[in-house]
DNA sequence: TATGAATGAGCTTTCATTCAT
DNA sequence: AATGAATGAAAGCTCATTCAT
């Protein structure tokens, strides 16, 4: 399956070309499909998807821009699929991250690690890193219904740590907001070539988001709001 | 003063066109620069750089395309000034918050208000939502230039609360992407007519991202440690 | 006379501008008008006529734009008055070099002379230096007819030296288009601080355009006529 | 090849297009290259270079402006390859009509013959036609060092010529820019519609630049030089 | 299935010219 | 007489998409 490869870390979708001369040109339309997916992620990622000409997707797969028309019907189609691929591993994550057992912060800071893991994929940064806008409305409106369900999620298993006093009270939404924007944020700088493994990347930011920078003594709430 | 004028929350540029029809058509040259910049940025922020098409920037201030040229010479030019404009502004506002004293927690949570502030405006904005690939090598190898002193801002507060003691000890860099990742994302959410003023924002994120969400105690460094 | 002064070699028409600023202001219409066109012919043949901008023309003369509209009509126009005022130079050239007397050949010698002098003056070689199918057709008509009748003063001399016996017998039209040609291109090379004087270039252009350069006997019409 | 094609006569390109309306439209691609550059020339001739417009020069061809970038990046490059097809005839020309024997006069008048043979070709008088200020630098650079190596190459045979006897001595460089001016200037005047073959007027200009027009005995060097 | 060729729509940019002051 | 500002027209170029083979 395609979503298990994208885990991994990129690797060089050029060696990979189902078209790549002198091989063998018969393989499963699947596979020619997910390999335009992961050469076109690639350069929407590195060129921005206006600058990323589908001639120069298609010159990088050894075939011709029309090819490239019989797995996808436009340029947005391709666009489409990497977003929904990115989705898929999302909420396979997200849902991954639920089923198991724990207060709220913990199941917080497991949430936590599963985001910031697919925010460190090719398909996964696509939700943060491709201008939405692009899409048409009807595709565009189906994205962000489902970046909100995993914003959902954050506020919900925050809202339930702090029922169950593993979460100091805070106000959910804006919460939620600091966190994820730290975890966007990744797609942002993330280079699978830089020293540090995405499983301790993930793992430093659950505990950074959660337990904080500071050295002393956290304020009561009360004192907190007398500050301004 | 444009600098003053940005910091407010963005006023809708039509109602403040120099051009606006029935009205007086002589101000000066600057004002007018600068109302094309700030319909330019707004429409960048609006629609993407690429989409935004001068001939509607043009429209909007009831001019034609080739009038822009008086006051550019192109549509990259526009770009690198509001980039500039934004760069302005983050460096006043993080060079007033440096000017304060206090220990290092204390001079890190000024500065995540001083971002965040900056953050908030659409100039400001402009350096994490618009593709600095839109630009020319040199430009974009000054706004990734600028932005870096930036990170270094928040890296150099931050070992130097580790030094004084009112900052945990941490990995410094990633302590950095953490914070900043958060502050930069509140470009992509940011609207003015939220609930929430852009001082409240400022000090919650001041306060969540080095105080964290945990009720519990912090692990020691070292229990942590062994956590993988 | 502005005529008197385009005979002599070029001279930087910056220095001479009537805009020159801290300078009186106030001089002849006609002079300024003049100092466009002294400003626009170089430019013309420097750039071309369609790369020559009157922003630029007008820069140089220290006004703007549509100042030059006080004086022309049109940038068409200034192109016509460069054309007329070569075209003054020439006829009045060839006139004074018809009053004299002498056989044919002496006479196509003087013409010579006369027409190289005239073509090693920016005005003159706007005549074959610049494209008259930039002009409106009436006025391209007009410089087309002028370039008619200088060729008809070389064609009528060489015949009225072949009457004489001066002159070999030749075809007419045929001697006309290289002793023309040759002047003519002399305005595409022709440089002002070149090592010859004018005068040294008009006398041996008349020299070895009657004479050529063969050291041998020319053969009779008739062996000529048996060659091919 | 085109190069035969091009020495002949103009033809109506029109009427050679390989997009003719319901005619096979599947040539060989450099049959295609081919067509527009004979197009392009005659356009570039009759209306210059910058008034000729890519939909003007696609139109005539049954196609649109957007297909001629299937066979050139840019109208510059057309521009160049016309260059390259006239400096290809010259250098053709030239090096065949130095492999022939005879003194210096006689080699002299075959290079005239040559050089004026090329001058009557389309492609060839691209060369004194066109303005090579449209060219970038580096192709501009090319093309006049082309142009210099011709003009050498007459140099060269007048100084042969003067030291085997059989030229008188004169400058060479001026002897140099006298003839090859003329032979330039056939590029402004010949039409392949005219009385005359282009060989005759190649002839006659080989003999007329050589023996000159005048019917007395050649003064000797020495009274030419008391002259002034 | 794959391709070479072609297209249509759209964009930035240039510049002579005009207008209001 | 002179200017700053604005405009209209037009050009080159790009690229997703389609078509005939």
């Amino acid at each position: 399956m395609l979503k298990e490869e994208v885990m991994l870390r990129r690797h060089k979708a050029e060696e990979s070309s189902p078209w790549a001369p002198f091989e063998d040109r018969r393989r499963a339309r699947d596979e020619k499909r997910e390999a335009v997916l992961r050469m076109a992620v690639q350069m929407f990622l590195d060129e921005g998807y206006h600058r990323a000409t589908l001639n120069e997707v298609a010159a990088r797969l050894n075939i011709t821009k029309p090819a490239l028309y019989n797995y996808f019907r436009s340029k947005e189609e391709i666009l489409i699929e990497c977003y929904r691929l990115g989705q898929d591993m999302f909420e396979a994550s997200i849902a991954a991250s639920e089923r198991e057992n724990g207060d709220g912060l913990d199941r917080l800071r497991r949430l936590i690690r599963a985001y910031a893991g697919v925010m460190m994929t090719d398909f996964g940064m696509c939700l943060v890193r491709l201008d939405d806008r692009e899409l048409s409305s009807e595709a565009r409106a189906r994205v962000r219904k489902a970046k909100r369900t995993y914003d959902a999620a954050f506020r919900t298993t925050i809202a339930e740590g702090v029922a169950d006093g593993s979460i100091r009270p805070r106000d959910a939404k804006l919460a939620t907001l600091v966190i994820t924007g730290s975890l966007n944020w990744i797609g942002q700088w993330y280079r699978p070539d830089g020293e540090l493994s995405p499983a301790a990347i993930a793992d430093e930011f659950a505990l950074r988001l959660t337990e904080g920078f500071s050295a002393r003594r956290p304020r009561s709430k009360k004192s907190e709001q007398t500050r301004r």
